[in-house]
RNA sequence: GCCCGCAUCGUCUAGCGGUUAGGACACCACCCUUUCAAGGUGGUAACCGGGGUUCGACUCCCCGUGCGGGUACCA
């Protein structure tokens, strides 16, 4: 490669939303340009009018946004190769494919699906690899006439002798034997290009540095090393980046029921909890840091340090990663992220509940549960038993009783001294504090568990608060 | 059937001929503590098998096994 610029590309097809796997394949891609200080471009590859799903482009462009994976070329931004959508791009393919044919590296085919059927079935009875016999290539004049009296032709590539090798970046060298390689289809017979004819041609044209895929792939390297040599070009590097597998050892598919990426966000997932999750799949920095924001990934990703293993996703290494994401991000973000999720409250609500709930969410949707509470009514559930465990009914009375006492002398304003006060009072009874707060808690959140009670009873102010501790005394008798 | 890839704790991984095989998640215990969390400390837990190469293999080579992928006018 005589230009040095490093230019990467995610090249997804539009056939449904985007999955952790496909994301981990931009996300490594985009890394990369970024590391490097070069170009991402993102490009459409929809030459499968078949599995076209309307609506999953526009699905994909909003995944990348909201990850933060911003493209330089591509859709809604343009670029110098416009368009980046292939099927705008059909004649260019076209006219390539001619080009092939004429210099003799492809050749025109009118073998009917049944006929390949057959005689891919023949070839596995004599446990032969299956591909293409070339009977088209050598009648050429037939096939010729044929096209011209309107029978379907498909254009293949015509695979040459020898062996197809490459350093790959994840994996060093692999290596093929020609003769167990297919003469592709390159052109289908409604005039659209096949992935490979439309990958090689377009990455060229685009000036693509380093292609950048997921290892399913590999196997067709070689017909792309053949198209690049038939044509001249320059080989980029290839970097086969391992798959994504599912809790079933199975390769994360949407038909398998593999998550669309964006609906992780409504369940309270942060982008970046998300991109640094699946950075860790597959790449680690080589010292001993794991959690990294993307702006830290920019700077120590490099695709040499990706481990060619294929990677099972661990929903529960996600929790852990977002919590600590979470726990980093400021009050304002905070105050700004959960709106979605505390619908209804204003940012001052917000600017309140924050301290309390920054410690305890695993995801920002467990604002809702955590602050319910706090934003409407008490539940009462009888499951609960009240008074705690370990606490006798003289020692709950007396902690309400000391609470109310505590709340209607204004205490609030002081939680160490109200915290004291409610020691003490454990104390004399004899229970451990840790026991006899239990009383309060389920008393002002409805649960053992949950927000920090002082702080919740300020939050609720003194009416509602010995409104809750007065209902609570009653249950007692 | 044919071809290719991969192989370290349950999971994600470090390791690149000589290490007490390290870290993280999860799990367990303890500490801290106004509950729950968060935080702290400690613990359980791994080199797929067999042959080589070497003074010495988790590391290199071969075979096997397992898993994944490809084998389309899908990408």
């Amino acid at each position: 490669m005589p230009d040095a610029r490093v230019r990467t590309r995610f090249a997804p097809s539009p056939t449904g939303a985007l999955h952790f796997g496909s994301v981990r394949t931009a996300l490594f891609a985009w890394l990369t340009a970024r590391h490097a200080g070069g170009d991402f471009i993102l490009r459409i590859e929809d030459t499968d009018q078949e599995r076209y799903i309307p609506g999953s482009e526009a699905l994909i462009l909003e995944t990348l946004s909201w990850l933060g994976l911003n493209w330089d070329e591509g859709p809604e931004v343009g670029g110098p190769h416009d368009p980046y959508i292939q099927s705008l791009r059909i004649a260019t393919y076209r006219e390539h494919a001619e080009k092939l044919v004429d210099g003799g590296h492809a050749y025109w085919c009118t073998c009917t699906p049944a006929r390949l059927a057959a005689m891919r079935e023949a070839q596995r009875a004599r446990s032969e690899p299956t591909r293409y016999d070339r009977r088209c290539l050598t009648r050429q004049a037939d096939v010729t006439q044929e096209r011209e009296g309107g029978m379907a032709a498909v254009v293949r590539l015509r695979m040459p002798d020898g062996v197809s090798d490459w350093d790959d970046v994840v994996r060093g060298r692999v290596s093929f034997a020609n003769s167990d390689i297919d003469d592709q289809v390159l052109l289908k017979s409604d005039g659209f290009p096949t992935y490979h004819l439309a990958v090689v041609v377009d990455d060229h044209l685009m000036e693509i540095s380093h292609v950048i895929r997921s290892d399913e792939w590999i196997p067709s390297t070689p017909k792309h090393l053949a198209l690049y040599a038939a044509f001249g070009w320059d080989v980029p590097r290839f970097a086969h980046v391992p798959a994504v597998l599912g809790p079933d050892h199975q390769k994360l598919s949407k038909r398998r029921g593999a998550r669309n990426v964006l609906e992780y966000g409504e369940l309270g997932y942060l982008p970046s909890a998300i991109v640094n999750c699946i950075a860790l799949l597959g790449w680690s920095s080589g010292d001993e840091q794991e959690v990294f924001a993307l702006e830290e990934l920019c700077q120590r990703f490099t695709l040499e340090r990706v481990n060619p293993a294929a990677a099972i996703f661990d929903p529960k290494r996600l929790d852990d990663l977002n919590g600590i994401h979470i726990r980093r991000m400021s009050t304002d973000e905070l105050v700004e992220a959960l709106e979605f999720h505390l619908p209804g409250t204003s940012k001052e609500t917000r600017r309140m509940l924050v301290p309390m709930l920054r410690e305890r969410m695993v995801t920002l949707a467990d604002a809702t549960r955590l602050c319910a509470p706090l934003l409407g009514e008490v539940k009462l559930d009888l499951s609960i038993e009240f008074p705690p465990k370990k606490v006798d009914q003289a020692t709950a009375v007396a902690m309400i009783d000391a609470c109310i006492e505590a709340v209607e002398e204004g205490a609030l304003e002081d939680h160490d001294a109200m915290l004291e006060r409610l020691r003490a009072v454990a104390e004399r009874s004899g229970v451990k504090s840790r026991d006899a707060f239990r009383v309060l808690y389920i008393a002002i959140l409805g649960t053992p568990a949950g927000l920090p009670v002082i702080e919740a009873m300020e939050f609720l102010g003194k009416e509602k608060t010995l409104q809750r501790l007065r209902e609570a005394r009653a249950r007692l008798g």
